[in-house]
DNA sequence: ATGGTAGAGGATCTA
């Protein structure tokens, strides 16, 4: 079984390149970020065109998240119980025993920001739920863009970044206790190459020099992170006219 | 000189 996640940065431009992508990798599920589309607005027919399912919750101009998937989806959720939030960043559903949790976490801008404070308090939320669905759930990914960079060794300038939004230490620590309520960071569970990242700025060259940061991430519970055979990033897509500033992310499940 | 690029939407805001 393959999951993925990708932010694609506006669906509607990117389309052509989500359906390409997952003709050639078949994941079983892929979730998506930064959509940007009204759910009337939807592609669902194009999507279902090459088998594949679609649940969405989006919203105009910023945001909208969503999971396609070969299966059908149960209990689905489109936001975090116990947190008022106009932002739709939240899309989470159950296929056969695996509960599938896909998130947009706020950027925050920077650590002075009133959205660097929101971005605190959306992770603080998102702990709390995940405790819970962590009890009702024996198989659990969560996975998406946390917009954190966990470790120095995620930055391509630890020193420039330092302390910066995306890398600073109570962002950091955030990441830390999701890990610490049982997930696994399964990108680590294998050998990568060196200055691995999964997004590189539009300006500067940025992803010509790669200096990028890996900030999309597949967390597993304990008992997929047994089944757990590889994770990849997907740099090819960067590669591509008009491309996501962001690169999908894949696990392999041996199950 | 707080620059630069992309997306949405139609002036800025967000990233």
């Amino acid at each position: 079984m393959k999951l993925a996640t990708w932010n694609v940065n506006s669906l509607k431009v990117r389309l052509p390149q989500v359906i390409d992508w997952l003709e050639a990798n078949q994941p079983d599920m892929l979730c998506l970020q930064e959509t940007k589309l009204l759910d009337e607005n939807f592609p669902q027919s194009e999507i279902a065109s090459i088998g594949y399912q679609s649940i969405f919750i989006g919203q105009k101009t910023y945001n909208g998240v969503a999971i396609l998937s070969k299966q059908k989806g149960s209990e689905i959720v489109t936001a975090m119980p116990s947190f008022d939030d106009e932002q739709r960043r939240v899309i989470a559903a159950t296929y056969e025993d695996i509960r599938v949790v896909s998130i947009y976490v706020p950027n925050g801008d920077n650590v002075e920001s009133s959205k660097y404070e929101y971005k605190l308090k959306w992770l603080l939320a998102l702990n709390r739920w995940l405790q819970q669905e962590l009890k009702n759930h024996k198989k659990l990914v969560l996975m998406g863009d946390f917009n954190i960079a966990p470790e120095d060794r995620d930055v391509y300038d630890p020193k420039m970044w330092e302390g910066k939004v995306l890398c600073s230490e109570p962002e950091r620590m955030a990441f830390n206790e999701l890990l610490n309520l049982g997930f696994t960071d399964s990108f680590r569970l294998f050998e990568q190459p060196e200055k691995s990242y999964t997004w590189w700025d539009y300006r500067m060259m940025a992803f010509r020099l790669n200096r990028g940061l890996r900030i999309d991430h597949i967390l597993l519970n304990n008992e997929l992170a047994r089944a757990c055979a590889a994770c990849v990033v997907d740099k090819t897509t960067r590669k591509l006219e008009r491309p996501s500033d962001h690169a999908p992310v894949m696990v392999e499940l041996s199950m």
